[in-house]
DNA sequence: ATGCATAATTATTAATTCAAATCCTTCGCC
DNA sequence: GGCGAAGGATTTGAATTAATAATTATGCAT
């Protein structure tokens, strides 16, 4: 994981890039490494070739050595001394693994804001999960808002070191597509159980919020476990 | 923090590094600067000079650049665009945060142990908490096999990506030492705690253990807590 | 023919060099 | 006398170059 405060000063997103460097070369590199992995243009166990990225990315292989060090240390790549970098492997006993930390300390985070948190906040939370609701037949669309529900409420939470730990798991389970993404029937009984956690952050049941979270990661992990 | 499987081939412990390789020169960088960071030579806040560094290592800059980020991901250390590397300093509402997780994590680890371990896993443990019972006097001695405990707690829970998360949490707890470490009073409390866990671990009684481990680590944070 | 050893090639790791940006100091102006 | 701007110095960040280690291929000996 990386344990990393929040040293990105949030991306801006328009292409002020030239005049101004809001981020380092190695940076923006992690981030375009990171997709090609995710989108399985680098599959898990492949070897990561320095010289032929940094010619395909038309950089030098420093900033992306320093790039493959922050996904080393993320977890996303596996480093073997004099012989470079493979992206990682994950195993089924992996896959649960990091899916019961998820699990784990998202529950606590959604105790801590059935408990804490301002009403605007649940608010929020309610609106994102009512968009949740609407997007029940696209998938993609479904996925992305239920990723944004989710990072919400762990910036709700209040917890940046938490947050910071979730997001690095949700990376690297990022890695085996087949295994995380739910089967056919579990979107319904997801949101079904999204709905069950959203009700007890209302009711401000903290005990509640948290076991029903848990609960539904505990679902997801036995629904994508083939056995 | 840094969710990297074991790379590190755990270190030979002869002096074998001439002949063959067996980490990378930035691995070794990279601990010597931890070290750095945890006798307080290179202080919380303080700025970190690349060439100085280099210089007194007699290497060059770039890997002490890559051992920069392999630490920065684990959030000892902290990159200021253009501004370079400086220490992580810990608010108290940092340390609060971080405390609480490895709380979490860390009465989850106890529970399974609890559960799943084979008995002569326990009884190593057990040997451990011995230990401590008769380091009670040594201040030093008594933590060095305090988080030698932890540790190897985790190691038998079998979550090698919670053991890293806790690893690096643990990492980024001393760089305040006042907090960290227990007050005088503190001690006896704590092996006291320590005890009923381990009991409870003997016991097999899973949700007692993790119950007495949270509040292990609860009432060691409200220990260090000032106001 | 097979196995081992040695040499050559390939690739990773480290060092040096170069460019760009930030910070500080100084000089000028208000 | 104070505030602002410009220029120089210092330092990060990237690229290039050199060196070191591993792998593979080839040749020789058994």
């Amino acid at each position: 994981m990386a344990l990393l405060p929040p040293n990105v000063p949030a991306s801006a997103s328009l292409a002020d890039r030239p005049p101004l460097t809001p981020r380092a070369l190695y940076q923006d590199v992690a981030e375009r490494l990171r997709q090609q992995i995710f989108s399985r243009e680098l599959e898990p166990g492949a070897w990561i070739d320095e010289q032929k990225l940094a010619l395909q990315y038309g950089i030098s292989r420093t900033p992306l050595r320093e790039a493959l060090k922050v996904l080393a240390a993320e977890g996303l790549v596996t480093m073997k001394v004099r012989r470079g970098a493979y992206v990682t492997e994950m195993s089924h006993t992996d896959v649960a693994q990091v899916y019961h930390l998820m699990g784990l300390l998202e529950a606590d985070a959604a105790g801590q804001v059935a408990a804490l948190a301002a009403d605007a906040q649940i608010a929020a939370l309610q609106a994102l999960h009512d968009r949740l609701e609407a997007e029940v037949a696209q998938r993609d669309a479904f996925f992305a808002t239920n990723e944004e529900f989710h990072l919400q409420l762990l910036a709700v939470a209040g917890n940046r070191w938490r947050a910071q730990i979730v997001q690095d798991l949700r990376k690297v389970m990022k890695l085996n597509r087949h295994l995380s993404l739910f089967r056919q029937g579990r979107v319904a009984e997801s949101l079904a159980e999204h709905r069950a956690v959203m009700a007890a952050i209302q009711a401000r049941d903290a005990a509640l919020a948290a076991r029903l979270m848990r609960a539904h990661f505990d679902n997801g992990l036995a629904a994508a476990t083939p056995a």
